[in-house]
DNA sequence: AACCATGTTTAACCATACATTAATATTTAT
DNA sequence: ATAAATATTAATGTATGGTTAAACATGGTT
C-alpha cells in the first residue's frame, strides 16, 4: 500500500480527503502545518506528497523546497484554492508533478495521484542493500562488513553513511546532502558528528590501502575505490 | 534537446504549437493523424508525445495504447478539446502523464511538460563537469586536475576558474564575467585575487608547453591549447 | 533501582586548506 | 617615460576537517 503524505490545515477538510484515499487504499498521514508536514517527511518514507499552500507555520512552496533538499525523488503535487498563474508556475517551477485547484473532481484526483505513482514507479530504482568493493562486503540491512575472515558489526549511523559513500562510489558525495539524508538536516553539530563517523569508518577501511575516503574540502567526501 | 512527438490533425495549430515548443528547445515531430504518429514512434525515440484525441485514422486513446505495447515507458499527455470527465478519466487510465484541455495556457503547457520530462528522466546537468585536454583530466565537482600519474586537487577558486577557462578553450574569457560569474562581483580586490589565481593554475599547467594562459591586456585571458 | 552495553553527540585540541590582502616586480599601452 | 594593468610570492586570518575522549542517551538485565 501506498503511503501518501497530506498536509492539510483545514482540519475538516483534510480529514475528509484522507479517508477518502483511505477507502481507496492509500495509506495517508495527515498534517495540519508545514513544520509538522516537514517533520513526517523526516521520519517516514512516503511514495507521494500532497500540500495545501496556505499553511500555518511553513507554507507549501517553502515545505516543497525543503523536502527536495533531502528527498529529491518523492513526487509531490499542489492541491489549492490558489488559483493565479504565477502560484501554478511557481509550482511547477519547483517540480510539482501536478498543480490541482480547488474544488476538484474527487474521482480525477484519484486518476491524478495513479499516474503520478506510476510514473514514479516506472523510473523508481530500488537502493540496493548490498555492496561489494575489493575485499569488503558491506550489508545495509544486517550493518555488517565483512573482510576477508573479519566480521565487523556497524551501528545505524556507520551504516548509512557507508551506504551514501557506495552510493556515489568513486564519486562526489555531497556533505549537505548526506547530513539531510542521514540525520535530517546540516546543523552545525550533525556536521561535526559526521567527522566522527568519517573517522571510524576510515579506521575500519584502513585495512586495505585500495579504499580512500578522500575529504574535498567544503563539499564533502569521495569514496575512491582503486 | 529532448525530442518530443505531436500528433494534432490541426494543421495550422500544430505548426504553431510545434515552433513555440521548437523556440523554447525542443525537438518536435509533427504528425496529423494517428497512423502516422504510430509510425514515427516507431522509428524514432521520443521524450514525450503530445496527442491530440479526435484525429484522422486513429484515435488518440488507440494510438496511445497502441503505444503502449511496446514503449511503455515513454510518457505521453492528451491536448484536446474534448472536456467531458468520461474522457479525461479514459485518459488517465491509459497512463497518461497529463490531460490538458483546450485553451490552454501555453507558458502552463511548457511547464507540465517540463515536469513531466523531470520525472522520467534524471535532469541532465547543462553545464560540463569534466574536461580532457591533452593529457590533462579536469573534473569540476571533484576539483581533481589528473596529469598522467600525477594527481593535483584544487581548491574552489581554482576548481571554478579552470572550468570558466575551460569553457572558453581557446576564446577569451572575459575578466569581467568571470569575476561575476565566480566571485559575484567585478571588484578591485576580487580582481586581484583572480590574478593570483591565475598564477596558481599557469603553474599546474606548466609542465605541458602545449597550454598557456594568456593574458589579453585589458579584457581578460585566453585558455590557449594547441 | 542500579548497572552495563551500545550508540550518538558534544567538547577540546590540533592541523590544514583556503581566500584575501599586501608587498614587490614586471609588462603593456600610450 | 609614465601610469595602469598584470605577475609573482609571501603573509595573514579564518573556516573547515581530523582525532580522541568525555558526556549523554537509550534500552536491556540483574
Amino acid at each position: 500500500m501506498e503511503n501518501v503524505l497530506l498536509v492539510e490545515d483545514d482540519f475538516n477538510f483534510g480529514t475528509v480527503l484522507a479517508s477518502y484515499l483511505e477507502l481507496n487504499n492509500y495509506n495517508v498521514t495527515h498534517c495540519t502545518s508545514g513544520t509538522t508536514g516537514l517533520s513526517a517527511i523526516k521520519t517516514k518514507n512516503f511514495d507521494l506528497c500532497i500540500f495545501d499552500i496556505m499553511l500555518p507555520g511553513m507554507d507549501g512552496f517553502t515545505l516543497a523546497s525543503e523536502m527536495k533538499q533531502f528527498k529529491n525523488e518523492v513526487p509531490f503535487v499542489f492541491l489549492t484554492a490558489k488559483t493565479l498563474k504565477e502560484d501554478m508556475i511557481k509550482g511547477y517551477q519547483l517540480g510539482a508533478d501536478d498543480y490541482i485547484t480547488k474544488p476538484f473532481d474527487t474521482e480525477l484526483l484519484l486518476l491524478k495521484i495513479k499516474a503520478v505513482l506510476q510514473r514514479s514507479k516506472k523510473n523508481k530504482a530500488t537502493e540496493p542493500d548490498e555492496f561489494v568493493f575489493r575485499n569488503f562486503h558491506f550489508r545495509h540491512s544486517h550493518r555488517t562488513l565483512q573482510h576477508g575472515e573479519t566480521h565487523i558489526k556497524l551501528s545505524p549511523r556507520e551504516a548509512d553513511l557507508l551506504k551514501q559513500l557506495c552510493l556515489h562510489q568513486n564519486d562526489l558525495l555531497n556533505k549537505d546532502k548526506a547530513l539531510k539524508i542521514i540525520w535530517g538536516d546540516n546543523s552545525y553539530f550533525n556536521a561535526r558528528s559526521m567527522d566522527v563517523y568519517i573517522t571510524k569508518l576510515r579506521k575500519y577501511l584502513s585495512v586495505d590501502k585500495g579504499i580512500e575516503i578522500v575529504s574535498v574540502h567544503g563539499s564533502g567526501y569521495r569514496f575512491v575505490v582503486s
